[in-house]
DNA sequence: TCTGGGGTCCTAGGACCC
DNA sequence: TCTGGGGTCCTAGGACCC
């Protein structure tokens, strides 16, 4: 029997958002459910029943309100403190059965499973898939395949086989498998590429893995390379079992309406800024420049559309709020200009680096640095006891009347004592 | 009326150098 | 008025992912 050295599978939970809310609802079990993203804008995430509906996955609510009251669907604002929580159990049972996992999203991993025999592979995915439903109650399927494109294949097949579990390591089916993959469900083809492919009689999987090599390395870049020699079954992206820290961070939000003010465009531009620091504290890290954008509504076209952003090179790294939010405040009133409808704002730290990396600036005193430190320790502590925002600064503003729209939350949090739920003893 | 948020990587082109 | 060749580094913008 032959024995295949690179051997991948990716677990995917299904409807991951959808299977979250279920855990806590079971009266929405095989009914169709949406997830709605940020401010209830677009479906996000859809049940099976939703799907046959017709609800596509990225469509603005307000499209498929229809659709949603005709049939009763039941819908969610997102509630991503839940869907992390659930996320880090998945993950977490899932490095039990390999040591060498890839953590790729919220709601999917790469794992090496080189050790397992191969005619072994299709039994212990069902046993992986088994204990996830178990142990977290999160259905989810498995693709196996000797790279990480054609295990997103399988696994793409994977979601519609009855025993969720696809395995194409020493299979005579692959070729019949990729004939049937439309190309712009290959992954790594995105909108542009699928044009272009389609456009030169590229239409699936198949037919872009039997193109000459010539052909793609004349008119794709070293992406689309990359995924044809995936296709073909040579392994050029590697599993990252090191997850690497951030080198950006970004935090933006659209408006639950319009905004038309400065003074409000800063309370927001504070509020994420604020956001953004404590996530670089909490990883340990520092920023040399950040980047302040705004802009009104791309889609209402007879109006006028405004986009602007800003960035500022900071004198020294730092990651102190109070610095931060004052810089950030600059480049805002920078680039706003009165008289627009602000759809959204948003700040990026960029140039990321480890706090320690760098020697002390000549020029900063070390007492008050010293001091400041302190500070955001204590506000970090705080918040992450009493919940965010807990301690803020002025500038975020109280009443927050711009803050995003959220009709449908589900008001489950695992990680937050206030949401528990109350089991009465008679 | 209502259209998400947060990332990474690649590439072309400009600035600058000798 | 004519105006080389080759290299590096940086950045903005595009494409992709979930």
């Amino acid at each position: 029997m032959l024995c295949s050295k690179n051997k991948i599978a990716l677990v995917d939970c299904n409807s991951f958002y959808v299977s979250c809310e279920r855990l806590f609802n079971t009266s929405i079990i095989k009914k169709p459910v949406i997830v709605l993203s940020s401010n209830d804008g677009c479906v996000i995430s859809r049940s099976t029943e939703a799907k046959t509906l017709g609800i596509k996955m990225g469509e603005p609510y307000f499209k498929v309100k229809k659709i949603v009251k005709e049939n009763n669907v039941k819908i969610f604002s997102s509630n991503y403190s839940l869907y992390g929580d659930i996320s880090r159990r998945v993950m977490k049972t899932l490095k039990q059965f390999s040591p060498k996992i890839e953590i790729y999203s919220i709601d999917e991993a790469f794992l090496d499973l080189s050790s397992i025999k191969d005619k072994d592979l299709l039994e212990y995915g069902s046993i992986i898939r088994k204990t996830i439903l178990k142990w977290t109650g999160i259905p989810t399927s498995i693709g196996i395949a000797t790279t990480k494109t054609l295990s997103k294949i399988a696994n793409h097949v994977a979601k519609k086989d009855s025993l969720g579990v696809i395995n194409l390591i020493n299979t005579q089916q692959i070729d019949k498998i990729l004939k049937k993959i439309k190309i712009n469900d290959v992954w790594g083809v995105g909108r542009q590429l699928t044009k272009f492919y389609i456009k030169n009689g590229i239409n699936t999987a198949y037919q872009l893995k039997k193109m000459p090599d010539a052909w793609i390395k004349k008119n794709t870049n070293v992406f689309g390379g990359r995924t044809v020699m995936e296709l073909k079954g040579l392994s050029c992206i590697s599993l990252e079992t090191y997850q690497e820290k951030r080198k950006n961070c970004c935090v933006s939000r659209s408006f639950g309406r319009k905004v038309t003010k400065l003074e409000e465009l800063n309370e927001s531009v504070t509020t994420h800024c604020l956001n953004a620091a404590e996530k670089i504290r909490l990883d340990n890290q520092t920023t040399k420049k950040i980047t302040v954008f705004i802009r009104t509504s791309p889609f209402q076209k007879d109006k006028n559309y405004y986009v602007n952003s800003k960035d500022i090179d900071l004198p020294i790294r730092t990651n102190d709020s109070i610095e931060l939010v004052k810089q950030a405040l600059i480049a805002l009133k920078y680039i706003y200009k009165k008289g627009y409808k602000y759809q959204k704002v948003g700040i990026i730290f960029s140039a990321l680096s480890d706090v320690g990396i760098y020697k002390k600036n000549l020029f900063s005193l070390i007492n008050s640095e010293e001091k400041r430190k302190k500070l955001m320790k204590a506000i970090d502590y705080t918040n992450n006891k009493y919940g965010r925002n807990a301690l803020s600064i002025a500038h975020a503003g109280l009443k927050k009347k711009w803050n995003i729209k959220r009709q449908h939350y589900s008001k489950i949090d695992t990680a937050c004592f206030d949401f528990l739920p109350i089991v009465k003893i008679a």
